[in-house]
DNA sequence: TATTGTTATACTCTATAACTATA
DNA sequence: TATAGTTATAGAGTATAACAATA
């Protein structure tokens, strides 16, 4: 009777992945990785990693929100915020003002320049959308939106 | 001529992000995120985070694959995959023998207890897909794992 | 008592350079 | 000279606890 097995010593030609490839997590996580390597290339002009771009993207189509509304609909931790919009703020990008009823809150603004960038920056956002979908179709990426909204929201 | 415009201070009642949610590499990264988070709740019982998972997965249905051939094809930095490797090691769920035709070479072998352990997850990571999608029926599951391998793969 | 914004801090994840041994 | 695996380390991202000011 043999106690250790003996496990047979082959090499492996071409690897196969088929098992994680039938997990939508996995593909999720994939995909938005190709997206935002990207993304952070084309984006760079514009000094906007995809944090800093959904914060300002929030900001100049909510003018007043505060951080609090932002961490819940964006999903980021208070304290993790912070110190992006002490960045966005110190670039002139956005300003602080006191909230009109709320003396804890902070309304937070987008500056003139903080839109002329996001006008650009989003147009550029949706153009690198088509580059990333070249081989979907328009249908195939309205219908692929919606399928990975209904996961999250 | 006035120089500095006066900022309307409004409140916001509710977040407007429909910008956001029209690009893909936002909605895959929400979904992602959000499949991960169940992920780590549903696999803690066997001591998987989605990485160490994912290397078992690919060491089970590949005996024998090697560190380089694992990085590549899981889009994992050399540096960043040993002590992950090490750790499945000193667990007992891999084996490491010397490549058949490659000195510098080591390849990764699951054991028998690594390889129970891995039949038991993806049996479960199967079933989280399945409530993840609650949602979406199979066919629309299938569509999608289809669509984030055409941005990905 | 609860909430907003903040500080400090720790932990994880990811990235780069450089070394060794083999090819 | 190039590649596999490794070490050391730095940087980015994410997490919790606790505080002051205000509701």
């Amino acid at each position: 009777m043999q106690r250790s097995k003996k496990i047979p010593v082959t090499a492996v030609e071409t690897v196969d992945t088929r098992f994680l490839e039938t997990l939508i997590g996995y593909n999720a996580r994939r995909a938005a990785l190709a997206i935002i390597e990207e993304f952070l290339e084309k984006m760079a002009v514009y000094g906007l990693k995809p944090v800093d771009f959904s914060v300002m993207s929030v900001i100049v189509h909510n003018p007043g929100v505060t951080s609090r509304q932002l961490c819940a609909s964006l999903n980021i931790l208070p304290p993790n915020l912070v110190s992006l919009i002490q960045s966005l703020d110190s670039r002139g990008l956005i300003q602080r003002l006191p909230h009109p009823h709320d003396g804890r809150a902070v309304g937070l603004h987008p500056t003139e320049k903080g839109k002329d960038l996001m006008a650009e920056a989003e147009i550029a956002a949706s153009e690198l959308e088509r580059n990333v979908g070249g081989k979907l179709t328009s249908n195939q990426a309205q219908t692929l939106v919606t399928l990975l909204q209904k996961i999250y929201l």
